[in-house]
DNA sequence: CATCTGACGACCG
DNA sequence: GCGGTCGCCAGAT
């Protein structure tokens, strides 16, 4: 329910792109930080289309339990992210979701954003 | 109402 | 680079 907003966001999270529970946690503005979008994922309903894999841990390191870890490797391959040994190229793949509409900063160009390499 | 249960991340030794 | 601490929240039982 309280979950309602990390979803829509992940849900807009384009194919052959991922991106982070911190980005998703300060697009939101979440009190609980990284850890809460965690907790939301954890309870990510099925069959709605979430694309739950697209969201990896700080650094790009896959951060799901070992049950689920080979299926979002291959979720994302099949998007085109290859992982770059322990982890997933941020600076590659990395998306950042808008932001909630800040004051003053207009949204300054965040050292992410890179064009795809698809 | 009390507890338990998890997909985090910054920081420090 | 690895392991521990700490802040943090909704839902199920």
């Amino acid at each position: 329910m309280s979950w309602e907003g990390v979803y829509r966001l992940v849900k807009t999270i384009p194919r052959g792109r991922v991106t982070t529970y911190g980005e998703v946690a300060r697009a939101l503005r979440l009190r609980g930080g990284a850890r809460a979008v965690g907790y939301a994922l954890a309870a990510t309903p099925r069959g709605r289309g979430i694309p739950w894999h697209r969201v990896l841990g700080a650094g790009g390191k896959i951060r799901v339990p070992e049950r689920y870890a080979a299926l979002q490797l291959k979720l994302l391959e099949t998007e085109g992210v290859r992982t770059d040994g322990a982890a997933i190229d941020l600076k590659r793949y990395g998306w950042s979701p808008a932001r909630k509409s800040q004051k003053g900063k207009p949204a300054r160009k965040r050292p992410f954003a890179r064009p795809s390499p698809l």
